[in-house]
RNA sequence: UCCGCAGUAGCUCAAUGGCAGAGCAUUCGGCUGUUAACCGAAGGGUUGUAGGUUCGAGUCCUACCUGCGGAGCCA
């Protein structure tokens, strides 16, 4: 029977059986250490050469790192080993013995790593981060479900651009037309709000712009939650206690791997409501006020979209998420809802992430009249009759509706306090890199 | 697309314009408590590609390729 080593602690003093691969081994004259990890955790066994045969012994010693083989020994604690416990090993058998493993344990270049993705997930930190993104996924999952919501995913394969501003991967569609990767579930998202009330979409969304920073993938998962019968501020009152539950889940379930990361904890435990909302044109006043004391290189000018030093500056004020609300509509998609009492303001916020993490989530209210958003996509030369189907969902019982979304990665990064997006998804696809 | 930086052993990096080096990995040997173990030995090179300057180029110049960081755009 196999034995689990996260579960080892629970069996100390017993015999067991783990099945795994070798992590790395160290040895000294008659003693070899083995590491030996099985995807929940690592253990270090102790192999003494009068306590098994030899045919195991010259077996053990000869393997490379990554071999597989399969350990029996006794449970014993031990306060030098990392995580409590040791394997005493009694006996061994070899499945296979691995040699030249690429990944040494010392240091390597991103591009060498990234090459060897494959096989760089099984490292430590790698394992740490990934478990890091399902409990973010878990807990985006959990809450949007115990709040009512319902999962409608949204096409994948889109006819046109859902936004008219992002470029869009291009698929062939049977030879006699073209189909589009989603760049965002937003506009389908709407009809389903219209039908179940509150609902989500979660899948992988694809942009194909030459973005090259360390916020930007080719294709990402986006979790999108739309709601009727909501404005701005219902959003915002939901992107704060969705954004809470997420950093205290994590820091629930997955104290070890925050560990392995070297995560500062207070970071986010500080992640609790209220969240400061700040109007755009009190943002505007801060980057002006960060210019006159010689913070900002460049004077921001009213009317443009906060570029990421912006972002950087107005979250370094704060200890936990900004909400930046009230955007010029000029800066925003076409289908955002305009402020009834200043119409240049769009209904949108971003939701900009302390530590330089920038924008995980962006949303807002969505206009409802037929006649606005035939305007707008005039204006916006798009064409018209790929659109006729939205405009029938405020033809047909028009309501106001709010939704955002948040992109896995990001957050999951921030949670992680790792600089990189490229290591919160086990196969990331960016620009230049589409293998492995 | 634009700006900046880099490319030398399987990996990470050294080398004033003057003999191509180290650590890790690999192979062999040593060590009964190692924590990126350590000690000794061996093998391992078209210095990204093409051209140029020079008595002589890893080093200087030009172009290209590849990667990294940043900007724009966005989640």
């Amino acid at each position: 029977m196999q034995t689990y080593i996260k579960d080892l602690s629970n069996h100390v003093g017993e015999e067991v059986t783990l099945k795994g691969w070798l992590y790395n081994m160290r040895s000294s004259g008659k003693l070899l250490f083995p590491q030996l990890r099985d995807g929940t955790g690592i253990v270090q066994g102790v192999v003494a050469k009068n306590a098994v045969t030899p045919e195991i012994w010259d077996a053990l010693k000869a393997l490379g790192q990554e071999s597989s083989l399969i350990v029996s020994g006794r449970v014993r604690e031990d306060a030098r080993a990392p995580g409590g416990v040791e394997i005493d090993v009694v006996s061994a058998e070899v499945i296979q013995n691995a040699h030249d493993f690429p990944i040494t344990p010392k240091e390597h270049g991103p591009e060498f790593l990234l090459d060897n993705r494959h096989l760089w997930l099984r490292s430590k930190k790698q394992h740490a981060i990934l478990k890091v993104r399902h409990a973010v996924v878990k807990a985006v999952r959990d809450f949007l479900d115990n709040d009512g919501f319902t999962l409608a995913d949204t096409p994948i394969f889109t006819p046109a651009a859902c936004e008219g501003t992002t470029t869009l991967f291009e698929v062939d569609y049977f030879g006699d037309e073209k189909a589009y990767l989603t760049q965002s579930g937003q506009l389908y998202n709407e009809a389903t709000a219209a039908a179940f009330g509150k609902v989500y979409c979660f899948g992988p969304t694809f942009r194909a712009e030459k973005s090259k920073t360390r916020r930007h993938l080719t294709e990402f998962w986006m979790v999108e939650p739309e709601m009727t019968y909501a404005t701005l501020d219902d959003v915002m009152d939901l992107a704060e206690r969705f954004l809470s539950y997420i950093a205290s889940r994590v820091l629930e379930t997955r104290q070890e791997e925050l560990k392995t990361l070297e995560r500062d904890t207070s970071k986010l435990e500080s992640i609790i409501p209220p969240f400061p909302r700040l109007h755009y044109d009190d943002a505007v006043k801060m980057l002006h006020e960060g210019f006159e004391q010689g913070a900002m290189e460049n004077k921001f000018e009213w009317g443009g979209d906060l570029g990421a030093p912006d972002e950087s500056f107005l979250s370094s004020k704060y200890d936990r998420p900004v909400m930046v609300h009230h955007y010029p509509a000029v800066v925003k998609a076409f289908y955002m809802k305009r402020d009834p009492e200043h119409e240049d303001y769009a209904l949108g916020v971003d939701v900009l992430a302390p530590e330089g993490y920038g924008e995980v989530i962006g949303g807002g209210e969505r206009a409802t009249s037929v006649e606005f958003l035939e305007q707008q996509i005039a204006a916006h030369g798009l064409p018209k009759e790929a659109f006729e189907w939205y405009l029938d969902l405020r033809r047909y019982g028009s309501v106001p509706h709010s939704g955002f979304g948040m992109g896995i990665e990001r957050c999951t990064a921030w949670m992680c306090g790792i600089e990189h997006v490229r290591e919160t998804i086990p196969f990331p696809r960016m620009l230049y890199r589409l293998k492995p």
